[in-house]
DNA sequence: GTGAAAGCGCTAACAA
DNA sequence: TTGTTAGCGCTTTCAC
């Protein structure tokens, strides 16, 4: 098994009779080659095994590569949101490739964006980054770019989005419906300004604020990380307060997992006890033994439009930004149901 | 917000009043440098926050990417891989890019392989690839590659697995230990001879197979796949069937999900009526509600040894080949307990 | 130790 | 419609 030199495009040209620009033509379906001309090449390609070479076409035209931000391999959500991408992108010269980012932080982040630009991606979705404003704005205006999750407009990046603020409401109003009274929120906590005007989990933290004013409940906030960790500590938090609550509303599935583990750790039954609710909808929800009541975000739709979006503007990188506004629905389980009563 | 046109090795080096090549050499760390002309050029590369082009490096040297494929992002093992390969390649040029294969078949495993290829991965690792042997071969010869999971030996790659036949036997022994004659294993099904030779599901289906015969007890194998899907289904076989089995041991923990899901819908509860195994040691085996014994692989390890032995292969291509071969440890939790008395 | 020049595989601009 | 030519950004070879 020798290292045989890989077949070029100038070995193509050779074996069809034609210019190399020939077979350019005709790899990117483009304006001027004749059907006969084309035959031609496309045969010689098959019987070569030719493949381009993505770097080189890079240099000159596109690399006909997407490159997506992954904030964290572990969360279940994402996988619904990559099927979506790939599924847009079947029938297309398009292929995804994924820069993982381990919850490592804005700077991590910021290196695994820049090292995918650096490899030429034509594209790029970036699944709720944390990057400020400024930097992302640099990011689209060098490559185009849709943000996935990410609340706040600019010209220079798409956005696809859920409705956040509904979706927490449809979680408050869901357990006050049962005849809770004391619902807890575990959030991931934040500070940064923009952050908390444009991330997801603060719009939901917000959003649970609102739909318990308006249902006349007090609000009672933990602060954590949207992690199974994180879900963990601040139930702990949660139940060694003198007034426990009836209810956890936990801004994210993979929180709700660690929540859960915390209250069957205290000898605590859901939903008897405790009702827990999460968000997203993953399929571990939906697991027999879990079966937890979780928001809908619909992550194919999602990944979908953020595809479809990030293609349009690879056509034409001027057009007017556009926000795309997804609608949850409320997925009751059976870790929600009436307080226990006092 | 304009588009400026990329900083260059051309504006670098113009800046640091330098060649071309030496900035080269000082980006490669290669011979032919002095310190200060070191110092001088990386200033430069500083000020004007240079990052070189990717493709154009890999048209004459290397891109600095090293590939990894994974065949389903939604198995939750693969996470841990992942962070060994990371961490393995920190303090490193490299940068991981992932290749999405959803668990589509042989044939988008290899589009997804070759793509990787074409887009200048100076390496690839191969996470239980559904390839023949014939294929590897001829990916490992284009380009350095480790196999992650798969049996068998080449000398054209490196391989890391972990003792499956053992890992199959420590469930088989735990289950017999707390007393249960009838313990039924739910595999992926597989017909390909390569296969049932090579993949680290059928080496655990061999191992189940051998460990009861050493036992004396009777086989129970139901094939459908590594899936949650799989798992349930599997279930719904068995519970269909006269002689119920008191233990079922899952190929894998996304495949004892779905035999939770199964027996929780049958209203059997686990482990009173049915103790259940997994494998993987995933996070999600560990959490409370679920708390699933399973076997752990060690995936962390096991992607840190595929980036070392792959780095060594990208240096040296022609380093005789290697097997890394990792023993699993069983790690017992709530779903498994001596059977009902009968 | 340093730099000039060639060339990697491809596409864009242009000429025929 | 077709082909010729230049050049994308980098590394390599080979003079000096």
């Amino acid at each position: 098994m020798e290292q045989p030199r890989r077949v070029t495009i100038v070995d193509v040209a050779r074996h069809a009779n034609v210019s190399t620009t020939a077979v350019s033509k005709v790899l990117r379906n483009a304006y001027g080659a004749s059907p006969a001309m084309r035959a031609k090449v496309q045969q010689a390609i098959a019987e070569l095994g030719y493949r381009p070479n993505a770097g080189a076409r890079g240099l000159r035209g596109k690399t006909y590569t997407i490159g997506v931000m992954l904030p964290d391999i572990r969360n279940p959500f994402f996988p619904d949101i990559l099927d979506g991408i790939t599924d847009q992108l079947r029938d297309t010269d398009y292929h995804v490739l994924l820069g993982p980012s381990h919850n490592n932080g804005e700077t991590a982040e910021a290196e695994i964006i820049a090292a995918m630009i650096d490899r030429g991606m034509d594209g790029m979705i970036l699944i709720a980054p944390l990057s400020g404003r400024a930097h992302l704005e640099q990011v689209a205006t060098t490559v185009p770019t849709v943000l996935i999750g990410r609340h706040g407009h600019s010209p220079h990046y798409d956005t696809v989005t859920d409705d956040d603020t509904t979706g927490a409401a449809l979680v408050v109003n869901h357990l006050a419906d049962l005849g809770h009274r004391h619902i807890a929120h575990i959030e991931h906590r934040e500070t940064d300004p923009t952050h908390l005007a444009e991330m997801p989990n603060a719009i939901r933290a917000e959003g649970y604020r609102q739909a318990m004013r308006a249902r006349g409940l007090d609000i009672t906030i933990v602060s954590t990380t949207y992690t199974q960790e994180g879900g963990y500590l601040g139930t702990r938090q949660l139940l060694a307060r003198p007034h426990r609550p009836t209810a956890v509303f936990a801004g994210a599935d993979i929180v709700a997992m660690g929540v859960l583990t915390a209250l069957a750790e205290a000898g605590l039954s859901v939903p008897d006890d405790i009702s827990v609710a999460g968000y997203d909808n993953t399929t571990f929800a939906a697991l027999g033994p879990i079966s937890l009541t979780s928001v809908d975000q619909a992550g194919h739709q999602i990944g979908a439009n953020a595809a479809r979006l990030l293609l349009e503007r690879v056509a034409d990188r001027d057009r007017p930004s556009t926000q795309v506004k997804l609608t949850p629905t409320l997925i009751p389980r059976r870790t929600t149901a009436p307080p226990p009563r006092a």
